[in-house]
DNA sequence: CGATTCAGTAAACAACTGTTTCCCCGTGCG
DNA sequence: CGCACGGGGAAACAGTTGTTTACTGAATCG
């Protein structure tokens, strides 16, 4: 470990070659899954030996589960996002699929990575990413405890909540990567059906409220 | 095209093959996905020449477009069970759930395969699963209509219900997948969330129908 | 029964894979 | 200023991959 050197250019080097081998990775990986990424062709597209693959990774499933934290270092901004905005009217839930449209289409090889290899077949990556996705639902549910709507609801009913909740927005995230490459419904359809199912779930938290859940 | 021969022997062999090499992947598929998979580990696991697999199929891709049509055979045996038990008592849901983890534990890798494939790195086989669901959530939405409790509901909210469910259901058997392998929560907290869920879907469902959805 | 169809075999191909060993040379420290 | 550190390169390795071509032999059919 270094002093902070004014130039770096070593390290800093080291970091940006680092950096252009997850960039190209994520690149493959929109056409193929991490099991099948090859090494040679990652240092391939980066323009460097295979050799020096091994000075950043041991193997490409490390690589994926750096990929995994850097991925959803970005999903972090957008769940704090979706949380911050309360109109307390329904049309947060316009903002919010708003904003998660927005969040695919600046970020898509990011967000088509988690929804690929959340389910993938690289247990470490896979592993990862269900960390992470729980660190987001638990933040969430006490996000949620807050409101008053949430009165006499139980802990683990609530994480339940936010659970159901994150599911949606990961589920609303592949519906939209889908449109963008035009498999399946339209960008405005899916906008709609997933502020129809946000509207519901909505609904059925008012009516736990008012008796035992 | 031959007439009904007794034996049969011939095109009998040539289906056993293919059904061989269909097993084979799937054993292969349960710790990587279909884009890693490579068209001679299936014949060797099968025990005979790579160049009997283009007799059956022309590439791995195809494969797995013959794999979704047998998995989802399966499938369709639960989803009409699914639908078939209506004791109008809220225990509906506990039978489904129970349902939905037998199923898991009886064709755990037909039920990977279509898990891990459905968001996977083959555009033809994510295509042949969309559509395939989809066709399931059509036959659920129109089950749906039926019941006394979907008056007042357009087509496409019903259907917006049916692919929530199907979405959940997806998603129940994927956590129970993991749970079997011990990742994520174990099977009785798997079900127990499954049926938190769907019984705050239910309710949601309910209110709706009071007012304008 | 003899002719034909066709599932599976055998061998060879160029291309590719992950990994190792050795070397280079610019950066940054003493 | 000279020396060590370490990111990256060169080359070779044993395996593996998908695909082609020519074949064999048993089941089928006229």
């Amino acid at each position: 470990m270094s002093r902070t050197t004014v130039t770096g250019s070593r390290e800093a080097q080291k970091l940006r070659t680092r950096q252009a081998m997850l960039d190209a990775a994520l690149d493959l990986l929109e056409e193929q899954s991490l099991s099948s990424l090859g090494l040679r062709e990652v240092t391939r597209a980066v323009g460097v030996t295979p050799t020096a693959f091994y000075r950043h990774f041991r193997d490409i499933e490390d690589l994926g589960v750096a990929l995994v934290h850097q991925a959803l270092g970005n999903l972090h901004t957008l769940v704090r996002a979706t949380l911050v905005e309360h109109d307390d009217v329904g049309d947060r839930i316009d903002h919010t699929v708003a904003l998660i449209e927005r969040h695919v289409r600046a970020h898509p090889a990011h967000l088509r990575f988690l929804v690929r290899e959340r389910h993938g077949g690289v247990r470490a990556v896979r592993l990862a990413i269900a960390e992470q996705l729980d660190r987001f639902v638990r933040e969430l549910a006490a996000v949620l405890a807050l409101e008053e709507m949430s009165e006499g609801w139980s802990e683990s009913e609530l994480e339940m909540l936010a659970g159901l909740l994150v599911d949606q927005m990961v589920l609303a995230v592949s519906a939209f990567l889908s449109a963008m490459l035009d498999e399946g419904p339209s960008a405005p359809e899916v906008a709609a059906a997933t502020g129809l199912r946000l509207r519901l779930i909505h609904l059925g938290r008012a009516a736990s409220g008012r008796r035992a859940p």
